[in-house]
RNA sequence: GGAGAGGUGCCGGAGCGGUUGAACGGGACGGUCUCGAAAACCGUUGAACUCUUUGAGUUCCCUGGGUUCGAAUCCCAGCCUCUCCGCCA
């Protein structure tokens, strides 16, 4: 959410926002409706201090005890008489509470109105950024690893995986329809291996492995900018008003959330290994093939909670795009790492950055992780806060990257690594998450 | 699922219709004392918003309604938490 003072300050910047990021969002009527919202408040607490004046004077003339009450019978006042200015009192009384009343009732549905429309600014993204349509504008900026040059017909994960009885592709479609799978044996082995050793690679790294719920609140979908708009791609459970998420970044990123923290407890970095769920809505047809895009799958998320400084922001950028790549290392997996455009870029994001695995069945890049910094956009939304040096409460920056999600990330895994027999080399790094063995197939 | 109890500030815990934004205690922070520390003593210590912003005002004691001149305090609904019994991974 951006800060509505800012919004005033300078509406064409967020007019720009939008356009950049391709999102509608009617920024006019927003600034209209604050200005109403603002002078029907400033109304309203003007009526209420009379209210609230007149009621403790009321108060006076009713409480025959009262120091005041007595002075008045001392000055000669009769009781009858006090008793026809309390009366006028109470007259005016109905008419400052029919009046306020109503100007609540505009207040609310002005307030409701702005806060929905103010939920649907974009942030806008960092300078530098790259300003493009779509992913195609999305720019390169390395590329890391060897892609490999088979002397050989390479197979696509699943028919290799298939043959190696580590996937059965059949029996999830029965179990889940499409866009779902079963790993068996080693399939199963290898997915547990790598989220293993993303785990132990961040924690050691000084992450804090939390074990979150992925049946969150939708408030927790608000807060971190899914919501709204985001309603289609997300399993909600409407009766209960919650939601499973489509990655551990919600719960790890709403872990503070409505808290006031201190500044030396920050930065806070979390890792989380959690199931993810996502519809795919509006996907059909695409990716249909294999475990790209599949309803389900497992990640590893790493999520920063740090000061409102945003070059310290952009340092834990590159920290933590710095341990996904590291992860990819440890695979020997061939990969590049792309500035996203602002046109591909979410609501809250300032900058992001893709980090793509060769797959050599798609004879291309395919994405594995995404690396996202936020500045304030979701802690305000989430209300989470510190106390800085001076006692200020400010809102916290924050930001999140994938550690590793499988089993896509076993496309690039089983593909890259397939020897021309049939079998699937272990990278030297995995291979104490499996046993110590070198190779799966054979044997 | 059945039966109770309760939701107040950073925490514990009063208040049950009228200067209560909230007693008291703890914690934290500042100060006195000390070579230093502890102890003791004194002081400070919630948030959001609006405006004519070194000041003034409004709102907030789970949420939303209601009663009342006036509610943290009374009434209704909802949400949540805890305890006991049953059931179960």
């Amino acid at each position: 959410m951006i800060d509505i003072k800012l919004i005033r300050q300078d509406p064409d910047r967020f007019k720009k926002a939008a356009k950049d990021k391709r999102f509608t969002c009617d920024i006019d009527v927003l600034c209209k409706l604050d200005e109403q919202r603002r002078s029907l408040q400033r109304e309203l607490d003007q009526l209420k201090h009379q209210q609230n004046e007149t009621g403790s004077q009321i108060a006076l003339y009713k409480n025959p005890q009262g120091k005041w009450y007595q002075q008045a019978l001392a000055d000669g006042k009769s009781q009858t008489e006090l008793k026809a200015e309390a009366d006028k009192l109470l007259e005016q009384m109905t008419e400052i509470k029919a009046r306020t009343k109503q100007l609540e009732t505009e207040h609310r549905e002005v307030s409701e109105q702005c806060d929905v429309l103010l939920l649907t600014v974009p942030q806008p993204a960092d300078e530098g950024v790259p300003v493009g349509e779509d992913e195609s504008d999305n720019v390169e900026l390395r590329k890391m690893g060897q892609i490999p040059d088979f002397d050989f017909e390479p197979a696509d994960h699943v028919n290799l995986m298939t043959k190696l009885g580590m996937l059965d592709v059949e029996r999830g479609v029965k179990l889940a329809g499409t866009r779902n799978y079963v790993l068996c044996g080693e399939g199963a082995a290898l997915h547990h291996a790598v989220l293993q050793l993303a785990m132990d690679l961040m924690v050691e790294r000084g992450f804090i492995r939390l074990h979150v719920p992925v049946l969150v609140r939708d408030a927790m979908m608000v807060g971190t900018g899914y919501y709204p708009g985001g309603e289609e791609q997300a399993y909600r459970c409407e009766r209960d008003e919650m939601s499973l998420v489509g990655t551990a970044e919600v719960p790890l990123t709403a872990y503070h959330c409505d808290e006031i923290l201190r500044e030396d407890e920050l930065p806070r970095k979390y890792v989380a290994l959690s199931p993810c769920f996502r519809r795919e809505a509006g996907a059909a047809g695409k990716d249909t093939y294999g475990l790209y895009r599949i309803h389900a799958f497992d990640k590893v998320e790493q999520v920063i909670v740090c000061k409102n400084d945003e070059e310290e922001s952009k340092r834990h950028h590159a920290e933590i795009l710095q341990n996904a790549e590291d992860v990819l290392a440890k695979l020997e997996l061939p990969y590049r790492v792309v500035d996203v455009c602002t046109g591909d870029l979410g609501q809250g994001q300032v900058q992001k950055f893709d980090i793509e695995t060769w797959m050599p069945s798609r004879n291309s890049y395919g994405e594995t992780h995404s690396a996202s910094r936020f500045y304030e956009f979701q802690a305000r939304r989430l209300k989470m806060r510190y106390r800085d040096g001076q006692k200020n409460i400010r809102f916290c920056h924050t930001l999140n990257n994938t550690g590793i999600a499988s089993p896509r990330v076993l496309i690039a895994l089983v593909e890259n690594h397939q020897t021309a027999d049939g079998k699937i080399q272990i990278p030297k790094g995995l291979q104490p998450y499996m046993g110590g063995r070198t190779v799966i197939g054979g044997n």
